[in-house]
DNA sequence: ACATGACTTGAAGAAGTCTTCAATTACGGT
DNA sequence: ACCGTAATTGAAGACTTCTTCAAGTCATGT
């Protein structure tokens, strides 16, 4: 029951997750295929910069490139990605409204003593 | 609709999970809290290592240590971390199918020519 | 008071990741 | 054939993370 290499793999594929633009550019796919121009204009990062995510991305197999004239689009290789991308979002939600209550207690408690 | 800091947030929670040790950490403990011994005995990695690594997820605020009597005892921050690791394990599952599909196809195509 | 088992911490070198720069490829228009 | 725009690549230096070691804390048994 612990299968190192899949533990692995898991490792490998949250670690590609693990950086603002590459999380920025998931959400974007999501919405549909989008050209690296498009991208580009929607996130504030050199063109070079971003090439090297959307790089690591496609090594991860996490997207797919495809040249189309003069541009090249990308798109998500599984529509699962967003299912991971909204559990990111909630376990942090749940622990923002967890850290808010706490200080909510410590407040009450605070006004008892 | 971009917020680079809730991205930064996101980035750094899956940051977090990207490391073998961590994610074995966080499936033990999906069966509810554990002591470090019992998480030392189903994972090879030394003690140190280990504490290291669960030094990075209590400082990421995904798990809460207490200590009880001689035994320092670990429990997840909020079950949502089971939803996370779910998803993980589907977008591994999903782009293994679609490699096998394209094996298959390739296969096939070359028994054509 | 001391020894022991259960963990944590700090530090150091190795290994990996990030950003940026300059160079390069690929296509379309003239 | 040449230029401009679109995108990728390779390499270098700064920065971060990983593993391991030795030393440290903390509670319990003797």
């Amino acid at each position: 029951m612990s299968n190192v290499p899949l533990n692995q793999a898991k490792a490998e594929l949250f670690r590609t997750l693990g950086h603002p633009v590459r999380i920025r550019v998931l959400e974007l796919l999501q919405d549909g295929p989008r050209p690296v121009r498009e991208l580009l204009a929607d996130i504030e990062v050199e063109s070079s910069n971003l090439s090297q995510q959307l790089a690591v991305l496609r090594r991860a197999g996490l997207v797919i490139s495809s040249r189309e004239g003069s541009v090249v689009r990308y798109t998500l290789a599984t529509p699962d990605v967003a299912q991971l991308l909204l559990s990111g979002r909630r376990i942090l939600a749940s622990m923002w409204t967890e850290r808010e209550d706490l200080l909510a207690e410590l407040r009450d408690s605070g006004e008892q003593v």
